[in-house]
DNA sequence: ACTATTTCCTGGATGC
DNA sequence: TGCATCCAGGAAATAG
């Protein structure tokens, strides 16, 4: 499932393949569409639009675009949710099931989203910088992270998978910051130290940066931009490893339900 | 203002 | 083999 690292990973694929490209026209599918602006506005903005750049904004990916001698900073906005893929492929290439929109390129190219689950979502914004509303887990500074989580009840997972708060972690890397940090999922956020807070700190960098630097975990049937995998889920500890082994202290891995999210840690080493 | 719970959605795994 | 059921989970909606 992508969180900031595959988006991460795919936005560079896709930066690389289409920067500069013009999307020539654009088609979305018909009737329950997974969107989040109108489809007539998705293809107004889109077609005749030059594609500036390609980043990501927490888990969204985001593709500049700019308009022949305008100025408008329009953006096109794609959320992979679970299941989606954003790829480059060329026309005749066959158009597999649960295919949502297509951007022709004047490349001759196409850019296509498929998502099988439907929680994807495609919105267009213009005239504006698009924003996430949380912090980047990645530029935060020490003290901003800290205060996330001064006066919340709530567990430090959730708080961690909060998109308001923090923007871009999800189910995996939440569990491996919090495994490296040796901090257990259900303390209240407000409970945490502030050794604890300065651990999950660099953790969160940590997990982050090295996940990035493999490419993404490829859990289900996550793949890049080109259709390759990633290798970060050879690097989990704790995610997935129910009753396997802790690899630091021999333990068993416990799997629980945080707020209907499945939460792995190791009982030792996590307090 | 927070927090917790429910809902959306389909493919793959599991169980009988 | 086939059919039903369960489970995965991001984020929005709903309830408390």
């Amino acid at each position: 499932m992508p969180e900031l690292p595959e988006v991460e990973t795919i936005a560079r694929g896709l930066s690389r393949q289409v920067t500069g490209d013009v999307i020539e026209s654009v088609w979305v599918g018909s009737k329950p569409e997974p969107l989040k602006s109108p489809a007539r506005e998705i293809a107004r903005t889109l077609e005749g639009a030059r594609i500036a750049d390609v980043r990501r904004a927490g888990k969204h990916i985001v593709f500049d675009l700019e308009r022949r001698g305008g100025k408008a900073r329009d953006q096109w906005i794609v959320h992979l949710g679970m299941t989606g893929r954003m790829f480059v492929c060329g026309a005749e290439a066959e158009i597999p099931k649960h295919t949502h929109a297509i951007a022709t390129l004047r490349s001759a190219r196409e850019l296509r989203f498929v998502d099988p689950r439907r929680f994807g979502r495609l919105q267009v914004v213009r005239d504006q910088r698009f924003e996430t509303s949380g912090r980047e887990p990645l530029d935060v500074g020490f003290e901003i992270f800290a205060k996330l989580f001064r006066g919340r009840k709530t567990p430090i997972k959730s708080a961690l998978l909060n998109q308001k708060l923090l923007a871009g972690i999800g189910n995996i890397y939440a569990d491996e910051s919090l495994f490296r940090a040796g901090v257990r999922p259900r303390r209240r956020a407000a409970s945490l130290t502030r050794n604890d807070v300065r651990r999950l700190y660099d953790s969160v960098q940590q997990v982050l940066n090295e996940a990035i630097a493999a490419g993404g975990s490829s859990v289900s049937d996550y793949v890049n931009a080109d259709g390759e995998a990633g290798f970060f889920q050879f690097a989990h500890r704790v995610y997935g490893r129910e009753g396997d082994l802790c690899v630091s202290c021999g333990a068993p891995i416990k799997r629980i339900v945080i707020a209907g999210r499945s939460s792995h840690y190791c009982p030792k080493c996590q307090k």
